[in-house]
DNA sequence: CGCATCCCCTGCCTGC
DNA sequence: TGCAGGCAGGGGATGC
């Protein structure tokens, strides 16, 4: 679920708990995820001061003081919930589950549940110097974390080969272009690859295909033809791709089911949606009578009006 | 290398 | 009410 917007939201909202702070004690409920937990993970955490929280793509990236990076990933429907040592602070994610704890309604400020009260699918919680408890959440279990030292960041496997930021300054029209020419696939399917553009996911493909005004079944090759109009698109598509990223974290990200921000609450760009998720429905740009229309590309849904997409 | 297919896992929604 | 099937924000492994 998470793609890049949400990562990020994340990243904003576990920065001030977690930099800065040391790892007091890490309980693994369920090592099991994605890939094993590496082997003494939680002893080689605790002990060590998180220097700064950062992000690539989709990957959040906690540099440890004893010199490895602390690699974490949602994948689908992986959540961290903090809950703060004082009550009046205490903030967390599932209010709306467990009020009858306290005989219906749970008012802001309060405990909605006490911090490592085992939630389904709890599966590993740090709790830091200064109190906070940081829980991770994750019913698929398609997330991850792992341990690299930090020199070794950059040639891991995970990161070799990770494409353009989409909001740094390397992906540009040419960029794109130079990496479409000679591609058979469709544009759908060769922005989702994150060796390309590193963080979009289908939410944010979609959209940006429509803000572009570009059909995901035209071929990838197309934005690097020679012409001027291979240019203008690739250019248009880099303007579309970083309009929606940012209206989408400006919104805290979208919340189809699973995503919270760190502080509970949902996203809501979900309600900004051109395309996504609105098969059947009006074409949203004004003056259009397209039908949105749902396709499959690369073995994942796809949103788009064929009318403006072209 | 590029590309397609299948798989990991749980939950939710739809239709019968 | 139950049950089967399809679908979901990600991405790795495999085979051609």
């Amino acid at each position: 679920m998470p793609e890049l917007p949400e990562v990020e939201i994340v990243r904003r909202g576990l920065e001030p708990v977690l930099a800065g702070q040391t790892f007091v004690r890490v309980e693994l409920k369920r090592p099991d995820l994605r890939f094993p937990l590496p082997k003494g993970f939680a002893r080689r955490l605790v002990g060590q001061r998180v220097m700064s929280l950062g992000r690539r793509a989709k990957y959040l990236l906690a540099r440890l003081s004893g010199g490895d990076v602390l690699i974490m990933h949602l994948g689908m429907t992986g959540r961290f919930t903090v809950a703060h040592p004082l009550p009046t602070h205490r903030i967390t994610s599932v209010a709306d589950t467990n009020r009858s704890a306290r005989g219906g309604g749970v008012r802001a400020g309060e405990f909605a549940y006490e911090a490592g009260a085992d939630q389904k699918h709890d599966h590993v919680v740090f709790r830091m110097s200064n109190g906070a408890v940081i829980t991770y959440n994750d019913p698929r279990r398609f997330g991850f974390m792992l341990l690299v030292p930090e020199p070794r960041l950059e040639a891991h496997p995970l990161f070799k080969g990770l494409g353009a930021e989409p909001l740094g300054n390397e992906l540009t029209g040419a960029y794109l272009a130079l990496r479409a020419a000679g591609r058979r696939s469709d544009i759908k399917t060769f922005l989702m690859d994150q060796r390309i553009v590193a963080g979009l996911g289908n939410i944010y493909v979609c959209e940006a295909l429509f803000r572009a005004g570009l059909s995901p079944g035209r071929k990838a090759s197309s934005l690097a033809g020679k012409g001027g109009t291979a240019t203008e698109r690739a250019g248009r598509l880099v303007h579309a791709i970083r309009a929606v990223l940012g209206d989408a974290i400006a919104a805290g990200g979208s919340t189809l089911r699973d995503y919270r921000r760190a502080d509970g609450s949902l996203g809501e760009f979900q309600h900004s949606f051109s395309v996504y998720s609105r098969a059947g429905m009006p074409c949203l740009r004004r003056g259009c009578r397209g039908i949105v229309r749902r396709a499959i590309h690369g073995a994942r849904s796809t949103f788009f009006c064929p009318v403006c997409q072209r």
